[in-house]
DNA sequence: TGTACTGTAACAAAAATAATTACAGAATGA
DNA sequence: TCATTCTGTAATTATTTTTGTTACAGTACA
């Protein structure tokens, strides 16, 4: 498992804090603890979303792009999923198994499916209810 | 992320598909095609959890100990689980910072509360269920 | 007593993740 | 205008995690 879940909610709650002062990556990767190229990806993919917004140049940074209460974080997720969560399933079992022949695709079915229901776990709360625990 | 997950579903959908016959770890490891090290290594896991057991020797291999209808996916979730789901959280954000200071642990609960949601996913279907999709 | 297994450790290989270095280009302001 | 401080992005290296491999003792069977 990466990262990129924590990393890009940590971000975000910074970000939030900042009111919509502009933050560089060097001193949100100093707060997080990583390297700022990394915080810079990962950026890259927030805005992707639409969550957050840049300014190049000096004095640039970064700088919320929605209300906090419009972020909930099942959306934070779904920006930074990339495999299933369960398992890879990159692998190939065997296809003159009986059961190796079909298992993935009711593997897939079951992961969708604990997925969702993580993820309506996860969109219960926004961005704003999560930084409103850091007082 | 590992495999851990499909790999220990899969040995028991095979072994409860196998209706008490013994299958040894290198048969399971030709379905799965995976090492059989790593299938021996699966099954101590999952013997240490009460769902499978081994007989050693030649003829030998494993079992299913309960009743699939007796194992539910939560269950075998459980018993394969090491990390948070959403995050190694092995990161030590800067103390210094009054979000990095406080964020793991907010984190932590985040993730416990939609860990619980999947796992009780999960757990609304039981081996039984899951094999009886092989027909 | 040979054969076919498990259990387990130690090590090697491969894959995934993160860090580092480097530099072009943008915005600022002296 | 030009040094400075940022972002954007690529390329490379380092680290960590995961998987595979080899090896062998011990067990059970025939």
């Amino acid at each position: 498992m990466n990262n990129r879940f924590p990393v890009s909610l940590h971000i975000l709650t910074l970000l939030d804090d900042a009111k919509g002062e502009l933050l560089s990556s060097d001193y949100l990767a100093g707060s997080i603890n990583i390297n700022p190229v990394l915080v810079r990806k990962e950026i890259m993919n927030l805005r992707k979303f639409g969550f957050v917004d840049s300014k190049e140049g000096k004095g640039g940074g970064s700088f919320l792009a929605k209300n906090a209460a419009d972020i909930n974080l099942g959306e934070v997720y779904n920006a930074v999923k990339s495999d299933y969560i369960l398992g890879q399933n990159k692998n190939e079992p065997n296809p003159k198994c009986p059961i190796g022949k079909q298992i993935n695709q009711h593997l897939i079915s079951l992961y969708s499916d604990a997925e969702n229901a993580l993820i309506q776990n996860l969109s219960k709360q926004t961005l704003a209810d999560f930084a409103l625990k850091f007082k």
